[in-house]
DNA sequence: CATGAATGAGGATTCATTCAT
DNA sequence: CATGAATGAATCCTCATTCAT
């Protein structure tokens, strides 16, 4: 009873309701919990038509986790202009992504939640798309370093554990702003950037982060 | 299959035997993927045992989180001495949290990738210690503000969304470090130690966080 | 292996093919003893196709209920002509409802036996069913009372208890009339009116009930 | 947890409890949903005394329904006395059997409703002394035919079918009397009296019977 | 005697998946 | 294309029953 049956639709419409109606129930319900009687159901058609487009349950996962995956990745690209400093690069990015995740709250919990609980079909996609996010960030701190003229550059191991905090923290982050009402993307931006650039010793002392770039308010 | 079968023993320790099995089978397929057979199995015993014991699947998931959740707490506070600096008290919570899911990874996966992905009896079960955690660092933040003189104390939003963004970075990365070959405990504790105390700018500028205890080389 | 496997029948048909299948078997077995597995066997289907058509082992016992509560009191009223004399109509009544008692024995048994024995879901089932027969003897009783010009009417108490001692007998006899070889509908139902119409003591004195219809040789 | 556990008790007595207990518990469960745990729970005993006293299931529910018919049976024969009238006889039997069912609900339904359910071991039981009561209402019929110098004997079959409806009709009101609060054990009696020595018919015509014993107002 | 420990066997229910139309 | 009909294979759970102490 999800939607109403519009017969005869070209493929690729119907493609993305199944879609659709597979990434709200995966995000959901999780992996195993989630039927394809109610995934055909929620994308009003029949089963055997689920199976035609999609071959079967793990390949509709996967290719669930393909979409969402690439979807956040063109997101945080999109905000991002490459030319600008490294600091401002990192803020429009997690701009970006926590946007991006509190407009897509299943497809989040898709990537991030459900993908990384199963096992290796699934965990290896999703870990492809969040290994982009941490080069994406590890080349940022390059750059930065590069940009602060600091000579002895960080040891790859040490720069390939920030970027993973990092990006853990926004994900965490992220999960933290959907299920807390009255967190913007904004502010959860601007929590992690303090976090990240200044480091709590600094904001002891009164030393946030401001930006480096245009003077436009970019946070609080 | 799984381990010898030891007829007749006393209640407690089959009940631990169960525990364990089942901790590692929830933690490696997921509460749904995983099933009694298995478990029992791996305990050693037959699944009736497991249900006279245990009651249900849903109630000895909640027993495994229980368990894990209590040994997490229980080994951070070991490894924190209350009345030491800020910074040290979290440089000990660290090593300790990084340590102990380094060598319980099954009881880590449920808590943080399995628990968390099942529907709300489990989800509040884990939210609640993750709860603790976040109220440990939260006081921390503050009373390394006070023990800075630091005046205008910051918003409390703000120091939640610092908390949350600390203990979500350490929990990717204890995932991280158990991932990665190599990466010991101590040094996932170190990066995160100088990401989160000095920030990425400070590092940038070759001012790592060093330590605020006894000059006892605590990391590098 | 009941009945022979034609596939792709019509719903509706399967679905009768089910319930006979349970009937049957609920008869014989009881409730709690019978197993969907023979139940799906002796339909000739698949056990998940029992439970798509029927849901689950409480709403398909529930559904034989209400067949043959249906069917027994359609046999009874069938019978019953309204505008006939009252020793009239219990006379038909009473033949139609041996003649169908005889004719399915297992629904007789699933509504006599088996539904009065389990809790309460399928008791009250019954109970209304009952109770139909029970009102429709209660005012044949009354209508005799007034067809007798009998004055003070009997206490309602009182004729309540008549009718549930009627109604109470005709299913006994039903359910000896099955069990014994060479007892009828038709003695059976002769020997319940000559008991409740004339008495034991009437009979004594060799004054049975000779029936108020036409001169076709009710009985004997 | 049912009754205290006194320890060291002749093992006629704990017998006598474990009956007790499954009495109560096959006649409000049924057999098959009685499970000897909680039987052996609501004696105070440990299952395997059970099994070592009543051997099996089977057996222990064979021992109800013996016990509970000679108690039946019994108290019947116990309420006659042999040298009166017919009617009187009839009369006094059928009160006790009220009686009896009325204190003994549980008792009853293990052999009214639970031991005719099921399967052979049982329905023959239970059916023997059933055969018990209608030979003895039997008999009655034939002594009152005697006694009313009735020429032409009834036929044996006619006497039988007699003697069963008279037997159903009064299960029946037993059942009923015991569901219907108000229903003495002598209300229900005296109903069927009424019912099976005048008959309706003569009932219509206000000639209800009267009993032939002492006038020490029998009924009503 | 009495019991805590343990299990083999079976039963209800669900689900991914496939044909025949 | 699209679907109603159908199922093999698990999965959770319960219960009567038995030993070793």
């Amino acid at each position: 009873m999800g939607a109403v049956k519009n017969k005869r639709m070209p493929r690729a419409v119907r493609e993305r309701q199944m879609l659709d109606a597979a990434v709200r129930t995966f995000g959901q319900r999780g992996y195993r919990a989630a039927s394809m009687d109610e995934i055909a159901d929620l994308a009003g058609v029949s089963k055997p038509l689920v199976y035609l487009y999609l071959n079967s349950k793990e390949d509709l996962f996967t290719a669930c986790i393909r979409r969402e995956a690439k979807a956040l990745t063109a997101a945080v690209r999109a905000g991002v202009q490459p030319g600008l400093p490294a600091d401002r690069q990192l803020w429009d990015g997690l701009r970006a992504f926590f946007t991006h995740t509190a407009e897509n709250p299943d497809g989040w919990a898709v990537l991030h939640l459900q993908a990384r609980t199963h096992g290796e079909p699934f965990a290896a996609e999703v870990a492809a798309t969040r290994e982009e996010l941490v080069v994406f960030v590890t080349q940022l701190i390059a750059v930065a370093a590069r940009e602060a003229h600091r000579n002895p550059s960080l040891p790859d191991r040490e720069v390939a554990g920030l970027a993973e905090a990092l990006v853990g923290a926004a994900e965490s982050l992220a999960t933290w702003a959907n299920a807390t009402p009255g967190v913007s993307a904004k502010q959860a931006a601007a929590t992690l950037m303090d976090f990240a650039w200044a480091g709590l010793g600094n904001l002891m002392e009164s030393r946030p982060w401001s930006g480096s770039g245009p003077a436009d308010g970019l946070h609080r």
